[in-house]
DNA sequence: CGCGGGTTTGAATGAGTTCAATCACGGTGG
DNA sequence: CCACCGTGATTGAACTCATTCAAACCCGCG
């Protein structure tokens, strides 16, 4: 089953001829390696990328060789809207795993949205959809504990995967290092280390090398503070 | 001279028949005293605001009593975007100053929007140059110090309000309280008062109590990392 | 079996916090 | 016009959460 089209059909109906239309843009299917660029600060962008599978991050490097993570982009997510106007990227996106895109020229796409309302809706609410991800990311990083902020980001990424996948309980798929999580969380890799050792001896997780497992939701949800509703799941409804 | 008019000049030629019928819509003025509710979090939003004059501030509260301020609202902007599809705010937003709003019933401007696919595009932008500056604040207080975090916001905020009102040179009318600018950069009153005493002493600025001259742009610019690409005033065209 | 990336641990250091007291100043009322 | 009040700003001292540096360790993989 393809996670994509799972996590498209929550804002817009796949049998649709508005779908259609999308699914059927011309389009090159592209395959980084973990740790390869897909997008590089400065360039200009003329395509629409999905990721079809894997994990990949948008970041920023300070000149101090400091890297700030903004998001993790899971399969069903898109970028980088801010295309449409042929703007210089702010940022980098690279595969965080081995990924996989499809790349959809800016022009083409932009073209198909204008001409389908419907379409447009269903893209303006993904964009609203990553900026409340986005909101959620700078109160946890502001104003959050070491801790909070890692429990928090392991139950959004549990969420979103689960939204991609289907339901996939309590056992994550955790395919990033350390390093991504404190990039991602403004934390030091040592921090991090130290943090999830804690929260493995106080029995709130497992881990594994490339999983993790949530063994107390509701304690890690409370102390956490977090509140899976700004992952607006809910469809697109217009009057 | 309209603060809101000279915004969104920017992104759209005002005299137009798209702009006016914005205008036109059937909308309430409202006026907040600093400090007052405007959305408040778990709300039902069934309108889109638009700031004609004044500082709002996106935020939201902790249970233990910590804020943390998403971002700065300032004339032309406008929220809450996410009401379209009549789902519960998942922040507040209140007055920082004494502010003037237009209101909009949401499925008005929905409509409106729908007809017109210059406006559609014209208010994907502004989402877009939102989502740049949710993204700069994650850079902000994920990765950098204090005295780098304040720097840097105080120079968005100038460049900021020169695009809501023209160029208004290296004096920044800053309205709010080290309180406001302390929970925005996930840092404490005191840091935030020590820090902007340190940058005083440095010589890169001067303040009195409503406003901040910068009076070493370059230096506080490269110091502090910031380069203004990322507040896009670039008009959109569309091929 | 050994290489190497990622993780863990310890000790020292530091940036920022907390608590608490004092200060400055703009607004208000007499 | 001045005294007073209160919010917001400042300062000092003790403390803490997280960082840094450095070394050891673990384990998956060729």
């Amino acid at each position: 089953m393809n996670p994509l089209i799972n996590r498209v059909s929550q804002y817009i109906d796949v049998d649709s001829e508005a779908f259609q239309s999308i699914v059927r843009l011309p389009h090159r299917i592209e395959t980084k390696e973990a740790g390869q660029d897909i997008v590089v600060e400065g360039e200009k962008v003329d395509y629409i990328f999905l990721i079809e599978s894997g994990w990949a991050i948008r970041y920023r490097m300070l000149d101090d060789g400091r890297r700030q993570i903004i998001n993790f982009m899971l399969a069903g997510d898109c970028f980088d809207l801010m295309s449409i106007n042929r703007a210089k990227s702010d940022h980098s996106v690279s595969a965080a795993t081995k990924v996989t895109l499809r790349r959809i020229k800016a022009s083409d796409f932009l073209r198909v949205i204008a001409g389908e309302s419907q379409l447009a809706t269903a893209f303006w609410w993904v964009a609203i959809q990553e900026e409340a991800i986005l909101r959620e990311q700078i109160i946890r990083i502001g104003r959050r504990t070491a801790r909070e902020r890692i429990a928090h980001l392991i139950l959004e990424l549990n969420r979103r995967t689960s939204m991609a996948f289907g339901a996939d309980g309590d056992i994550l798929h955790f395919p990033i290092s350390q390093t991504h999580i404190a990039d991602a969380l403004g934390l030091s890799v040592v921090h991090v280390s130290r943090t999830l050792t804690r929260l493995k001896s106080e029995g709130l997780i497992k881990t594994t090398h490339n999983s993790v497992e949530i063994l107390e939701r509701d304690k890690m949800a409370e102390m956490s503070d977090f509140d899976s509703r700004y992952i607006h799941m809910e469809k697109l409804t217009l009057r």
